[in-house]
RNA sequence: GUGAGUGUAGCUCAAUUGGUUAGAGCACUGGACUGUGGCUCCAGGGGUUGAGGGUUCAAGUCCCUUCACUCACCCCA
């Protein structure tokens, strides 16, 4: 094949697609149990949307967005989205959801893209299963959407996970916490590795989940946010940990949980795989971002919410799934072009009534549409050749049993549908 | 974007120091059984050795480029 798929897009064959499905019912279901609706929005938006919403200098934005000009105007920059929550918010408040309803609980699937390297759970072209709350400032709210999370791990069936959270304050308290970090890193600027070095200038709090052992154990005397956080988050935050108690596993607090995002504030986490997934381990994350939705030009409501890599899922579960067995298959054998035209006939009255039917287009021996059929996990074979149509009486295999009987042909298609 | 590793049939893998027509298992198709699945046996189809170029009498094997994948960074779901 000249014409291949682009690099880090990907194909879902059927066989794998299944896996999929799995989850998507999964998460149909239990987003349905926690009162959420679906939202579907556009893959394409104009790239201030998400300059606007991630923040400026994330590395989402300044190298990993597909963006282009359109073609009947230079004005306006394009791009495929990199992420969920902006689309959201921006059609929550384009669709004036809050005044009808000021409380939304939404969720959304399908495509994100940027443009990274791929590996092993990353692609360009990634799926994510998100949800947003807006208009709940409560900490309810933060818990409900990880006890969500929890419920639907428990119906997948996927296990050996570890659930971080932690607080980064909100405009009262982060500033004069990031202010003291600051200082406290330039002091010892020296020791820094390169990168945390940019990071300084670029994102402080980053240097936080630097993983190089040398600025690891340097970030390890530096402040803790959480001695920092204003009464308000405090609080908050302390709530928001009670109602986790019953959680299994036990969720841990990191401090150093820093999510990469301009937009969060107070409650971020991040549910990570614990074996299965390599260095791209996170399942899911997301966070509280009270300050967004206004800052878009919307209503001064606040935002909470998490978004879960698909691909990242289905790489958990590919082993040993359990798929969602179709319906059983009804295989027509047949012999000579009459019996063809009838069975074809029959096929088609008995899919209107719903069942699953299935047969050959060409001329094959019955050995070999038996084979076809088994192989295919037909449930019974019904075969009719010139034999049959001369008596008018088909015969009807159970595939399980070998057990065989004849049925008139005006009685097939009720004892079969 | 950086560094390293791996590419042989649909899948898992062979192929001597560079040496004949690149093999095997599984899978697929057909037959043994003129009209009966799973087991067995037999046969068949399927390869630009990822792609392009170079060295050589001769390249799956050596060199260069490129593409894809994997791992570690960066970053994130």
């Amino acid at each position: 094949m000249n014409l291949t798929r682009i690099k880090g897009f990907a194909d879902v064959l059927p066989g794998d697609v299944e896996t999929w499905q799995r989850i998507e019912r999964a998460a149909e279901r239990v987003f349905a149990n926690y009162n959420f609706k679906e939202i579907r929005i556009p893959v394409l938006e104009k790239s201030e949307l998400f300059s606007r919403s991630l923040g400026e200098s994330t590395d989402v934005i300044e190298k990993e967005m597909y963006t282009f000009a359109d073609r009947d105007s230079k004005a306006t920059l394009l791009s495929l989205r990199p992420e969920g929550t902006a689309g959201v918010v921006r059609a929550y408040g384009e669709g004036k959801l809050h005044q009808v309803e000021p409380v939304r609980k939404l969720y959304y699937l399908g495509p994100m893209f940027r443009r990274e390297r791929p590996q092993k759970g990353r692609l360009r072209q990634f799926n994510q299963i998100g949800a947003e709350v807006f208009g709940r400032t409560d900490p309810y709210v933060d818990a409900e959407l990880l006890l969500l999370l929890r419920d639907l791990w428990e119906d997948l069936g996927v296990a050996d996970t570890v659930l971080e959270v932690n607080s980064i304050g909100c405009a009262d308290c982060r500033p004069g916490y990031r202010a003291g970090l600051v200082a406290f890193l330039e002091e010892r600027r020296a020791e820094l590795c390169a990168d945390c070095d940019r990071r300084l200038k670029t994102n402080p709090l980053r240097v936080l989940d630097c993983k190089r052992p040398s600025c690891s154990a340097m970030v390890n005397a530096a402040p803790s946010i959480l001695s920092h956080l204003c009464d308000n988050c405090r609080s908050h935050f302390d709530t928001v940990l009670g109602l986790l108690r019953d959680l299994r596993p036990e969720p841990v607090v990191n401090p150093r949980l820093v999510r990469g995002l301009d937009y969060y504030c107070r409650t971020t986490f991040e549910w990570k795989a614990g074996s299965g997934l390599g260095s791209q381990n996170t399942v899911a994350a997301g966070g509280r971002y009270d300050g967004l939705v206004q800052s878009l030009g919307g209503p001064p409501v606040a935002g909470v919410g998490f978004a879960l890599g698909v691909e990242r899922l289905a790489l958990l579960r590919s082993e040993g799934d359990t798929k969602e067995s179709d319906a059983p298959l009804l295989y027509l054998a047949w012999m000579g072009e009459e019996a063809q035209r009838w069975t074809f006939a029959l096929a088609h009255r008995l899919r209107r009534r719903g069942r699953r039917v299935d047969m050959e287009g060409e001329a094959r021996s019955l050995k070999s549409q038996m084979r076809r059929a088994d192989k295919q996990g037909a449930d019974v074979v019904l075969i009719v050749g010139p034999d049959e149509m001369e008596k008018a009486r088909a015969l009807v295999r159970r595939m399980a049993t070998k057990e065989q009987t004849e049925v008139d042909f005006s009685d097939v298609e009720e004892s079969l549908g």
